[in-house]
DNA sequence: AACTATATGCGAGCAGTGCTCTTGCTTTCT
DNA sequence: AGAAAGCAAGAGCACTGCTCGCATATAGTT
């Protein structure tokens, strides 16, 4: 009964070998190349029984997207546990992520390019979308981040608090040590992450920032001390 | 002999009749949708006679691109020629750039978003691309700009100098007013507006900001003004 | 004015796509 | 054992980008 029983086994076994495949095309070619008979004829069975695993290719790619999410995920949060201190640990966080995406551009885009069809987010990205969003905070946490920014943007900033109220997965962020305005720099500092990102792997940056990996590299560092400075995440911390 | 001659005339028509229904056509489909065949039909001309005009559906879409680019930055040129003080044209120019991606995501998306074939970047592009950038460091410029970033980050930026090297269009670059470190900040502040409006275009903000138009201006707007502190834009000027 | 080269249009056709439906077979449950 | 559900295959539909051969209209040349 609880037992997998070998249909069961056979059909996770088949879905993985569908993902594992378009994976591998999504590698060299591109999200709107992405092929469901590319994906049969790899697999050695016909097209049209890919449809008893899979309803759609809109539907395959969502697992795609779910699944590079929490690869990207892993990924960095592999990296940055066994970081100690707020700073480094955000440095780690955006040089990981920056390093899964140069791996594996054709999953970054995916994720964080345009939207493929006429698409409406699925309910099931936003989970593993949101956690090393959820890493971030927590870091700017346990740098007890109180940030100092004019009134005027204070003022901006709180006025977002209605938007963020049904925000109780971002942990608790009702505590003195982190404010609203602080909670506002951290998504602007994500949002830049990725912003930048896309920027150098979109090919936004030629003639402005050297085409080579050192010189890439070297920028996004800066970028990542100026946000930390941003932030006021110190330091010694 | 300079006379434009029939012919010439109806194919620059024809040219413009192409380009037009395909931006239509991009006004409710996305990139990956658009289709030559369709463009066609919309002319009443055999699909075949479309490649007397465009090679290819990638030259088609590489035409769109430029196209989006200039429309872009006329659009936001217009709005910020006739704006004084260096804070509030930095904030025009942020907040147009954004109307006119809300305005027509898809177009946004062709340029932005994910690079859509093979793809390598064409060489038309980047001279329209870098209309609003050049808008941009223009203003740094003319707020006399001098960043005041770490040791640290300042000789991050500096060895980013021999990348900008080859950038004698950016105008002069090497007066007093202008150090290379206010350079790497503009780049970065250009890197966030785009950055941040496509989060809120790909929909990377929900459960974030507040789903309401009124939100998510306010809050890009609280980004503009943390930008343009970065950036040593006082009020005042 | 006649002729030739070039530019343009059309239709058929190829190879590929997502997806559906019918038909047969195998595994599972009762 | 028999019924029900799951699975695989093939044919087929409507669509795509793109090419080729064949007509026709225009342009430049003799």
């Amino acid at each position: 009964m609880s037992e997998p029983g070998i249909r069961a086994r056979n059909r996770a076994a088949i879905m993985a070998a569908i993902t594992d495949s378009a994976n591998r095309q999504l590698l060299e070619a591109g999200p709107s190349e992405l092929s469901v008979r590319a994906v049969a004829r790899e697999l050695g069975m016909a097209s049209s029984a890919i449809y008893r695993y899979v309803s759609s290719r809109d539907e395959l790619l969502t697992l795609l997207i779910v699944g590079a999410f929490n690869d990207m995920a892993q990924s960095v949060e592999a990296r940055a546990e066994r970081m100690k201190g707020a700073r480094k640990r955000w440095q780690v966080i955006g040089l990981a992520s920056r390093d899964w995406a140069i791996e594996q551009p054709q999953r970054f885009a995916l994720i964080y390019g345009s939207p493929v069809p006429g698409y409406a987010a699925p309910q099931d990205t936003i989970g593993p979308a949101t956690r090393i969003p959820a890493l971030l905070i927590g870091i700017l946490q346990e740098a007890h981040v109180q940030a100092d920014v004019s009134a005027f943007d204070a003022r901006v900033a709180r006025s977002l608090r209605p938007a963020l109220a049904n925000l109780d997965q971002w942990a608790d962020l009702r505590t003195r040590e982190f404010n609203d305005a602080a909670f506002a720099l951290g998504v602007m500092a994500w949002t830049h992450i990725i912003g930048s990102i896309s920027f150098e792997l979109f090919g936004h940056r030629h003639n402005v920032v050297g085409d080579s990996q050192s010189d890439r590299r070297t920028y996004f560092e800066f970028e990542l001390n100026v946000l930390a400075d941003l932030l006021g995440i110190g330091q010694g911390v």
